[in-house]
Order: C-alpha cells, then structure tokens, then sequence
RNA sequence: GGCCUAUUGGAGAAGCGGUUUAACUCACAUGCCUUUCACGCAUGCACACACGGGUUCGAAUCCCGUAUAGGUCACCA
C-alpha cells in the first residue's frame, strides 16, 4: 500500500513550531517511502477561522522546503482538500451510521448538557436520546427542531490499539463519551470529519500530536462501524516551553514567523525541530532536508516530551549563516543593517565579512554594530585585561603614546595600522597585544567587537577614530581625579 | 476526580538485560590559535538513570507500587 501522509492544521491563527514539526515529520516519511504528503485545511469551526491563515500555512510550507502534493491549491484526486467544501459528505455518512445504529440523533439543549456537569465539573452525556423513538425524531426532526448526531460507544469492554511509537495502548470502553459527529450547524466535528477525510484521502499512517492518544479508540470505532481497516497510528510527543508548560502559540513566541522576524533561517529551524522529538542514529545533528529524508525513522522518535531549548537552535542558525556564501548573507542581513542606527554610515559589505561569523541570529546585527554609530562614555573597567596586563593606567598611556602616532598615518589603511601599532609597541617595550586592545576598547566602548581595532578603525575613519581616542584619554583622566 | 502517557546531568539526547567506571551536541569553564574581538581547536565541568519494591548470576534497560509532570474527559481542533 503506498503510503500516503497528511498535514491537516486548521486555518486558526499562525502555524506555530509543534504544528510545523508534525507537517515535517509527516512530509519526511511521505518521502521516504515515496509516498505522497496531503494539506488538508479542518476549517470546521467557523468562529476560530482566521482570514488569511491559510496563506501563512502555504508560506511557511514554502519557505521550508516542505513540498505538497495534493492540497487545496495543488488539487488531486481526492479533493477537495478544504473540510467546508465537503460539507455534504460527511452528513451523508453519518446518516449511515445512524442506520446502522453506531450514531444517533440528539436534540438536548445546552441546559440539559450542562446539568449533566459532575462535581469536578467534568460533563459525560448520559445517552438521553439514543432511546427515542423512530415517530418521536421524525416529529422532531420535521419540526426543524436543532439536533446533533451523536455517536453511540460501547459501555464496557477495552478499546485496543497500537501506536508505531507509543506501542498498544488500551482504553476502557466506559471512558469514551457518545461524541458529537455532526454539529447543529450541520459541520462535522474534528473527531468525525477527520475520520472520514483520512479514511476517503487514503491516509496510510496518520501523524498528530499526542493529545489525541487518548481519544483514537473513538476514531477506531468508526473505522470498524464503516468496516474500514483502520490506518497506521504515529502519535507525537510535546515539545514543551518548559518543564510544565506546553509550547503554544498563546505564549506567542512560538511561531515560524516570528523566528524568521528574529533571523532565523528556514533550514535552522527545520533541522533543530527535526531533532526535538527524533533522534538520528549517529552522531550527526546538522541535517538538510535531504538527509532528513534518508534519515528519519519512526524508531528514533520519543515518547516523552522535550524542552524547546532556543539557545541550541541559536548556536544552529549561526552554523548555518557561517557556511552561507557571503551574497546569500548579505542579502539576509541588509534589512537587519538598515534598521540599525548605522542606517545609511557605513559600508555595510565591509562589516557583512566581519560580521558573518559573529552573529548567531541576524537580529542581532543591530546590537552588534550600533557602537559604530554612537560613542558614549563607557565604564573603564572594560580596559582591564589579565591576559595582557592591562588596567585603567596603562590604557590611558597607551593611548596617550597612540595618538600622536597615528595622527602621522597620511593613507589610513589596515596595513598602515598595523605597522604603526607595532612601532608603538617597540616604543613602549609592550607587547603588540596590548596596544591592539586598548585601542579596539577605546575605539568601540564595548568589550565584544566584530573585528579587531585595526578593522574597526578602518571602517571608522582616520578623523572619527582620532575623535574617539582623544575623547577616550578625557574620559580617562576624569576618572582618575574622582 | 476517572482514564491515558511519560520520567537518563541546566537543555537536546544515546542506551533496548552483561567491557556503561552511562556516549554525543548545546550551555558553562579553562587553555591553545589568531598581532586585538569573534571563528576554530583542545580539555574540563556537571549532585543524570524520579523513588521504593521485586524478577535475574546480573537491570537505566523487564514487572509492580508511589511520586511528579503532561495529555484527555467540548456542538475546539
């Protein structure tokens, strides 16, 4: 049987990372198998719909290289992909199964439902109209009474069923609740429509979070009341914020979008989701999407829930930004350079080469580069270094030794530096090291720069660079009368 | 509250009854390299098998119980 995969979201809001994943992971097996990966869109709840979700479904899809075969906008066989266009379909069996005695006909009021509320306030419907009578639903029912049609489940016995991940798992038959199929408003419910469409779209193995663990013998008791073989069950751990917390998208940091927003790239994403949930056999943990192809299994994933760390994907984006070629990384980083208050200064392609293998996340290119743009007062504890013996007063001689010198430099370029901070160094019988880092603190008032001084103060200017170390042995000298 | 599921160092995790004195990656620390930052390289850190019983010659690995966490119990998906 070929296999056959779905990502079914609904259009509720943004795709957020959990979302993503399951559509990865279904896509991923899809093409390993040589299968076929579904976009299916469960817009059954008119009130959650958001306008233009869909789009951001089909973007991010994009974006990941996650490639559909058969969706709303690519068609298929099968279709239509959009559960509101199959609205007829689903009443149509669900009024078999009303034949067949699996579903029945329910026409209690809110009221009734929620006086049937226990004492932890949990509601379990007591099966009231399965008994009515045929005259009494076809009186009801011409009366244009509203109704739902509810599914009749077993009261005692053991629902089984295995799980590729999670193994079999049983469920006393008392524990499943009469759940409504198709709703007053005429739409089926996710638990039937759901069925239905897997079942009508050949869905071989279906991929969902594990959240629905716990209701699939529902699901299998439809396949078995339709006569249908019932698919192949993958359910998925959580990725969670923290160690109690469920990531979500109501934490709103979550989505794809966002991390795009951040500067993030697609494939680091990709690849550090991949690994939240599955482990690769080996020791490997960059993957293109190509070897994830090759490389996913069923066996690596976990049953138990991981922790969606952000640090590790950070330290991933910025291996993939380093390996990038640098026009790839230019063009991701302009908009990143134009918001900083660099805007419009200076070279942006001479600070892209020192930058690129700086940054983890290209926002924060803007943290990164502001100092060049604005040079305030700044803590002289930032001169201290063990390293090469280097406290406030040596700074301040350095610098006053630099000064002169370097205002003689007439061609202000990185070799012209080099050799003047050397002869500085001779004079002062220091080690060039020191002279190179008091002047890449006193260039920069910040301790982590992308470059060192001699690149700094070439991007900077032979005038602006001088401004900043007269205004650094100011500074200096303040601090020593207080 | 019932039911389902999980529990290996701060995080991701390997491990599937016997060289496990429990890999690897991130984080963190230190050192090297680079004429300075970063990159890179190396080393180290870490109170990790939730707890208690069993089964076994032998258990992180199998069974039972407890604890903790998550899920589920909607005319939401």
């Amino acid at each position: 049987m070929k296999v056959r995969t779905r990502f079914a979201p609904s259009p509720t809001g943004f795709l957020h990372v959990g979302g993503l994943r399951t559509a990865l992971y279904a896509y991923l097996f899809a093409k390993q198998n040589n299968g076929d990966f579904i976009l299916r869109i469960e817009d059954t709840d008119l009130e959650r719909y958001v306008e233009g979700a869909v789009e951001v479904i089909y973007s991010t899809l994009k974006s990941t290289n996650i490639n559909v075969d058969e969706g709303p906008n690519e068609g298929g066989a099968y279709g239509p992909y959009i559960q509101t266009k199959r609205k007829d379909i689903y009443l149509k069996y669900a009024l078999e199964l009303v034949d067949s005695g699996a579903a029945y006909y329910c026409f209690c009021d809110k009221n009734r439902l929620d006086s049937l509320a226990d004492s932890n306030g949990i509601k379990r419907y007591d099966k009231h109209c399965l008994h009515l009578s045929k005259e009494e639903i076809s009186k009801r029912l011409a009366n244009n009474e509203s109704y739902v049609i509810r599914q009749n489940m077993p009261t005692t016995g053991f629902s089984e069923f295995d799980d590729l991940v999670y193994g079999t798992v049983s469920i006393p038959n008392s524990e499943l609740e009469d759940q409504v199929l198709i709703k007053s408003d005429g739409l089926p419910t996710y638990n039937f429509a759901n069925v239905i469409d897997d079942y009508l779209m050949k869905i071989s193995h279906v991929m969902r979070g594990n959240e629905y663990l716990s209701s699939t013998p529902k699901y299998n008791l439809l396949y078995d009341a339709f006569g249908w073989e019932r698919p192949q069950y993958i359910h998925l751990s959580q990725i969670m914020k923290d160690a109690t917390r469920k990531l979500s998208k109501r934490y709103g940091d979550a989505n794809f979008d966002d991390f795009i927003k951040k500067g993030y790239v697609p494939e680091a994403i990709i690849n550090f989701i991949a690994l939240l949930g599955w482990s690769p056999k080996g020791e490997q943990e960059k993957f293109s999407m190509g070897e994830l192809i090759e490389d996913f299994s069923i066996s690596g994933l976990h049953k138990s829930s991981s922790i969606f760390d952000e640090t590790k994907m950070k330290w991933l984006n910025g291996e993939y930004l380093k390996e990038m070629d640098f026009e790839k990384f230019m063009r991701l980083a302009w908009p990143y350079f134009e918001e900083s208050k660099i805007k419009g200064l200076y070279d942006y392609h001479k600070l892209g080469k020192l930058i690129q293998s700086r940054v983890e996340i290209l926002s924060e290119i803007k943290d990164k580069v502001d100092f060049l743009a604005q040079y305030n007062k700044f803590d002289s504890a930032l001169y201290e270094n063990k390293k090469f013996k280097i406290d406030e007063n040596v700074a301040k001689s350095v610098l006053i030794e630099s000064i002169n010198e370097l205002k003689g430099i007439n061609d202000w370029n990185e070799d012209n530096l080099h050799l003047s901070i050397n002869k500085i160094a001779e004079k002062m019988e220091a080690k060039s090291g020191q002279i190179y880092t008091v002047l890449r603190i006193a260039l920069s008032g910040v301790s982590i720069t992308p470059g060192g001084s001699v690149e700094l103060a070439d991007i900077l200017g032979k005038k602006e660079s001088i401004n900043r170390i007269e205004k650094a042995i100011k500074w200096l000298s303040e601090e020593k009368q207080c």
